[in-house]
DNA sequence: CCTCACTAATTGGTACTACCAGTTAGGACG
DNA sequence: CGTCCTAACTGGTAGTACCAATTAGTGAGG
């Protein structure tokens, strides 16, 4: 068993993990309120004890739920508590016609922008001679690889680590780790950024004009602009790519695995 | 049992966790290394097989180790894979005197600020009129709180969180929970901030007066500026608070110096 | 001598059971 | 009526046994 109930899960924990986390992120679990206890809830999710256990030890983690010790595990408001981490897990939703919604994608890219822009100006203060050449031949790199989206993708993720370690912030780098997972976790989001390849080589090679002349002020201005324009294309392919998808809504409400119950017609 | 073995935490498996986690963030276990079987461990630690696996299962999510199945544990290099939340572990080895490094908090601290500005930016366009009547509202009780840090510091966070609300952006709020979790674990930073309690009620109305003028980049030039200045006092701060603690014992020759440090050689 | 396939030991993954430890509510007793 | 104690929840740990995947070692066959 385990091998895959939904999507790309491999252990029965993370299956639980995800049902228990879908069903929070979409409302089916209302905060405040306490969900079952263990014994019966691990029935209901067909799993033992222990692994609904493990499964809800990693969302107390993420701030989706407190376990009490003999009181029960209650439902937390991941508006307030939530962690970071669960960007990752609400893009997936959005992506795949949950009706989390696409803002929360578009939060994404304007958090993503925000951190850049200021890497960059930190960038082109504190990047060597040697980060900065590396950079340059990463985007000469990229140009090679129009035609490969999956090795585009991944040179691009390169570049961006290249760009967050010449800030020597221990901080930038942990968060572009989340973003990096974020995004490699769904296809369907390196191929949106693919769909803009040529226009993001163009944007890297100014950007580092700017970083190799040290203006760190301009660099700032320019990323912020450029990068804006960048990410409205971007979201506007990905709404696309979704109203593509969700043409007809057949019966996409819980085309998933959302919950164990209404599985009559998870045809897969 | 289960008391404190070491910090402060209650369960047995966020002791053992807190073993591992540290034991990696310190260097003692080695990247690229396979850690001791499940098995063993679990006896060294003086814990269960389970209370072991739940404590890695943990440590996975955090992007800290990868366990494969017929293989082992291997131990990550939380460089490249770890998550967002180490911040919060990271900023406290490093506030207790471990020689993680401070500029761990002095990245946190720009990370935080990168953030900010631009909350602050988007605010100003976005914001209600009510919600800038309650941030201004929340300055004035700030006022009246600085004769008691722990409700100051308090009020502080509730002012940033309706700030972040104002950026009518989920991943921003969920970025700010995850500083929050940071800030509230750890006492010492508390006591940094409230430190500069007087200039940051400062620093919030003439910020809040740029929001109201709706002019959302003037509001984050005075921002980054004032922002800036705010957080090295604050650093300096810590430094000293950090530098009374341990009058003399660790030898940080290089400590605030912006390298890294931790990739000394690339073994793999 | 080399190659390939099979086997056996080691590792992580799940399950079941029993028991410990807090929390809470209800009933007995003052 | 109030207080205290008990009993039935809840989550937390521990132990054991077994399944599954990986790996390395060993043997048979080329």
């Amino acid at each position: 068993m385990a091998k895959d109930e939904n999507g790309r899960d491999g252990s029965a924990v993370a299956i639980a993990a995800g049902k228990l986390r879908s069903g929070i992120l979409t409302g089916r679990y209302v905060p405040g309120t306490t969900l079952p206890g263990e014994r019966e809830l691990s029935e209901q999710l067909g799993v033992s004890r222990l692994t609904l256990r493990t499964a809800l030890t990693r969302l107390s983690s993420e701030g989706l739920v407190q376990s009490v010790h003999g009181s029960g595990t209650r439902v937390l408001d991941y508006t307030e508590h939530g962690d970071v981490a669960l960007l990752g897990h609400l893009a997936e939703l959005a992506l795949t016609g949950h009706r989390v919604g696409l803002d929360v994608v578009a939060g994404l890219l304007e958090l993503r922008r925000a951190v850049a822009v200021e890497a960059i100006g930190i960038a082109a203060d504190r990047a060597t001679l040697e980060e900065l050449r590396g950079m340059r031949a990463q985007t000469a790199l990229l140009a090679t690889l129009l035609g490969d989206p999956r090795a585009f993708m991944t040179a691009d993720l390169a570049f961006a680590r290249m760009l967050v370690r010449c800030t020597k912030n221990l901080a930038f780098e942990l968060l572009f780790n989340t973003v990096q997972k974020t995004i490699e976790r769904n296809p369907g989001v390196e191929l949106a950024f693919f769909a803009n390849a040529p226009a993001t080589i163009a944007v890297y090679a100014r950007l580092l004009d700017r970083m190799e002349a040290r203006d760190s002020v301009r660099a700032r201005l320019t990323a912020a602009r450029l990068l804006h324009r960048l990410d409205r294309t971007t979201l506007d392919r990905i709404s696309m790519a979704i109203g593509m998808l969700s043409q007809m809504p057949p019966g996409p409400s819980a085309a998933n695995d959302t919950s164990t119950l209404t599985k009559k017609e998870a045809a897969r």
